[in-house]
RNA sequence: GGCGAGAUAGCUCAGCUGGUUAGAGCGCAUGAUUCAUAAUCAUGAGGUCCCCAGUUCAAUCCUGGGUCUCGCUACCA
């Protein structure tokens, strides 16, 4: 039963204005979200496609401290690279908004105030932590203690790893603050939880039953988290950047930036049309989220579930989300500065707009996470759009132009020829359709590139520049075909290369044509003028695409140098706080892997004063059998603790090199066990 | 460790509900061609479909186990 829809709604991530867009962005998301509104509105849907910078959230206010500025310059500076990079890229967004508009402010505060006012949050009237020292409340995972229910002293805030039971800070006996190592005062907060697990039977039907079209990487996440129980989750926080809590006695908390972020979707859509509600509340309205793959949860799970409670709302018909792009072998990381900046390549590739989002379409990972390279950048760009694309127009206009001065010539009979090459054209189109509607658009861009194929091989094959020698009329036939193709092309690539498909309608000297047009074989009439011939695309030479990958390189290094700068000392200590720890050479007997996690090494080592057990975090660095026999630094007077079943007795003294990898400490040469190290 | 996704030609990827000579694009080789940005067109070489068992008349596809990669998550005094 396929649902017939009446208009379009698309939503794009809002990208987190703490940093640039990169070409992870736009592969994941981007590029995609844009090829499928450009294709529905050539269609002449009624389509909206919005879009706004996520401005709230900790991680701004952490970045605005260090760089002594106001989170508010902070998301004023990376709001404006990011929409202005957006549009010299061609993105249609129709409005691209963002979440510290008034608009949003109002929308979002309304949007928690009638779930508040209907009942749909459970209230945690709760007392919380405070850390004075640190001022700051404290999350539960930061407070440790004992547990109430096993007596273990090691217990965490949300959970005691001895009993595996659940907890809430507030059951901890005699509670310490993870941050400052103080006793935190109980502080009265009032926050609100989104029960989730409320919504399951819903989300049930409504993904598991109603959606097993799905991409497989979201629905198995989704079931992932719907076999896994939902728990209610905290929708304010206390901190003060951000959307005030609407209700009484709610000072200085906000909403927490994931509740806030999904409603900039509709308060971006406020802010384009009055008419908004008729795409947010209509059944026959098609929603769809564009995201990468990070962010499965809250659009499929947490959104949805709040969109319910509101009530009113549709939810997503689907969530076409990809999976991550890699640069060069490497994760793309903003921290570490290893990216492709989109507005540095804007500036350093002028009018190569459509080559990179080419690029990243036909390499999008759309199944799996991808890899994107500057040869592979060369590549597609000289043997694809320069060789098979940029180079059939040429073809074609230029013959045009030699043979009958621009002027479209008539066809004249049809050869069979002819029509199996016409007739391609309807079955181009239907397999785009298929694709893009199916969100498949590395194999539509394929379909795409195939028109253009049919062009080369067709004027290969007919041979115009032989035939005008001795059937003048024939080449007519040949030209007036081969134009046609060039100006189906202007349709067919128009949502992935819009810019190319302007240049080719500037081209061939007409008005853009609508994505009915495409298979109709008489788009250009005969006797039509066709303006003057330019390359579509030019070659790209090894040093530019070289001194790319040199760029990226010195940023690594300067990277690697950047962290290689010491860090400022620590506050002084004095001589008694030195002696009160005792380092001792230790010998490691023994080593295994702690069973059930990634990176614990259970070590036993000789300490001189007895043989003990120490857990330590080291496992990613280190293999069992290497560390055996090996002489270490450890700070013996630490008080214990629990991990994972086992109470470690110390801490076994690393150095961190600035690439992350842990090193040993060890005696010039072998010393005897226990001797102090002071 | 738990959960999810992936592993198919040198590279990037398709292969819907088990039966195909296992496909495409790029790259490579050979030939044709010269209208075109040395572009194009044809042909071809290239694959224990990650490994091991099982179900089946038949497994790339289903089941179980394993290995590796990525993500989320826990742990890293």
């Amino acid at each position: 039963m396929k649902k017939e829809f009446k208009r379009y709604l698309v939503t794009s991530a809002l990208p987190y204005a703490n940093g640039p867009v990169h070409i992870g962005h736009l592969a994941g998301v981007y590029v995609p979200s844009d090829i499928y509104v450009r294709y529905l509105r050539q269609r002449g849907a009624d389509v909206i496609s919005v879009c706004g910078s996520d401005e709230h959230g900790v991680p701004i206010t952490i970045k605005a401290r260090k760089e002594g500025v106001t989170p508010q310059d902070i998301v004023d500076k990376y709001h404006n690279i990011i929409k202005s990079s957006f549009e010299r890229l061609g993105m249609s967004f129709d409005i691209y908004s963002r979440t510290s508009s008034a608009t949003h402010a109002k929308t979002a505060s309304d949007f928690f105030r009638t779930l508040y006012d209907k009942g749909e949050f459970t209230e945690a009237t709760s007392q919380q932590y405070y850390d004075e020292e640190a001022q700051t409340f404290l999350a539960d995972r930061y407070i440790t203690g004992t547990c109430p229910k096993c007596g273990n002293d090691r217990a965490y805030g949300d959970q005691c790893e001895k009993c595996g039971s659940t907890l809430n800070a507030t059951d901890l006996i005699d509670p310490k603050s993870a941050v400052s190592g103080s006793k935190p005062v109980m502080r009265e907060t009032k926050h609100w939880y989104l029960p989730l697990d409320k919504h399951e039977q819903m989300l049930r039907e409504w993904i598991l039953e109603g959606h097993k079209e799905w991409k497989s990487n979201v629905y198995g996440q989704c079931k992932s988290w719907l076999d896994g129980g939902l728990q209610p989750r905290a929708v304010s926080r206390d901190l003060d950047w951000g959307i005030p809590v609407p209700v009484e006695g709610a000072e200085g908390k906000v909403l927490y930036v994931w509740f806030d972020a999904p409603i900039g979707y509709i308060s971006a859509t406020k802010d384009l049309t009055p008419d908004w509600e008729k795409y947010w509340k209509s059944e026959d309205t098609k929603m769809v989220h564009f995201i990468g793959k990070d962010n499965i949860v809250f659009h499929c799970i947490v959104f949805p579930s709040m969109l319910k409670a509101h009530g009113g709302y549709i939810l997503p018909e689907n969530v076409p989300a990809n999976e991550f792009l890699n640069l060069e072998g490497d994760k793309i990381s903003t921290s570490r500065n290893w990216a492709v900046w989109l507005h540095e390549y804007l500036d350093e590739f002028p009018g190569k707009e459509d080559v990179l989002r080419y690029v990243l379409c036909a390499n999008a990972p759309e199944t799996k996470d991808n890899d994107f390279t500057w040869k592979d950048f060369q590549a597609r760009n000289n043997n694809e759009l320069v060789a098979i694309l940029g180079n059939f127009v040429n073809r074609a206009l230029v013959l045009t132009q030699k043979y009958y001065e621009g002027v479209v010539p008539a066809a004249g009979e049809l050869t069979d020829y002819d029509r199996e090459t016409l007739a391609e054209m309807p079955k181009i189109r239907k397999a785009l359709e298929e694709n893009i509607e199916g969100y498949r658009f590395r194999e539509a861009l394929k379909e795409a590139m195939n028109l253009a194929r049919l062009g080369n091989k067709y004027l290969a094959d007919t041979e115009p520049w032989k035939v005008v020698k001795t059937d003048p009329e024939r080449v007519k036939t040949i030209l007036n075909i081969a134009l046609q193709i060039t100006a189906e092309l202007s349709i067919a690539i128009e949502p992935f290369m819009p810019f190319s498909a302007a240049k080719i309608i500037k081209m061939l000297n007409i008005e853009k044509l609508d994505w009915e047009r495409l298979g109709d074989a008489e788009v250009l009439p005969a006797g039509h003028v066709i303006g003057k011939a330019e390359l579509l695309f030019e070659k790209i030479e090894d040093s530019v695409v070289e001194a790319q990958v040199a760029k990226l390189q010195a940023t690594k290094a300067a990277n690697e140098a950047e962290a290689k700068e010491a860090e400022p000392q620590k506050a002084e200590c004095s001589f008694d706080d030195f002696q009160k720890m005792d380092i001792r050479v230790s010998t490691i007997v023994a080593a295994e892997k702690v069973a059930k996690t990634k990176k614990l090494l259970k070590l036993t080592v000789d300490t001189g004063i007895d043989t003990r057990e120490i857990v330590s975090g080291i496992a990613e660095h280190f293999t069992p059998e290497e560390l055996v026999g090996r002489q270490v630094l450890v700070l013996v007077n630490l008080a214990p603790r629990e991990l994972k079943g086992t109470l470690s007795r110390g801490m076994v003294l690393m150095a961190e090199d600035a690439d992350g990898k842990l090193v040993l400490l060890s005696p010039e040469k072998a010393v005897k066990s226990g001797s102090i190290v002071g």
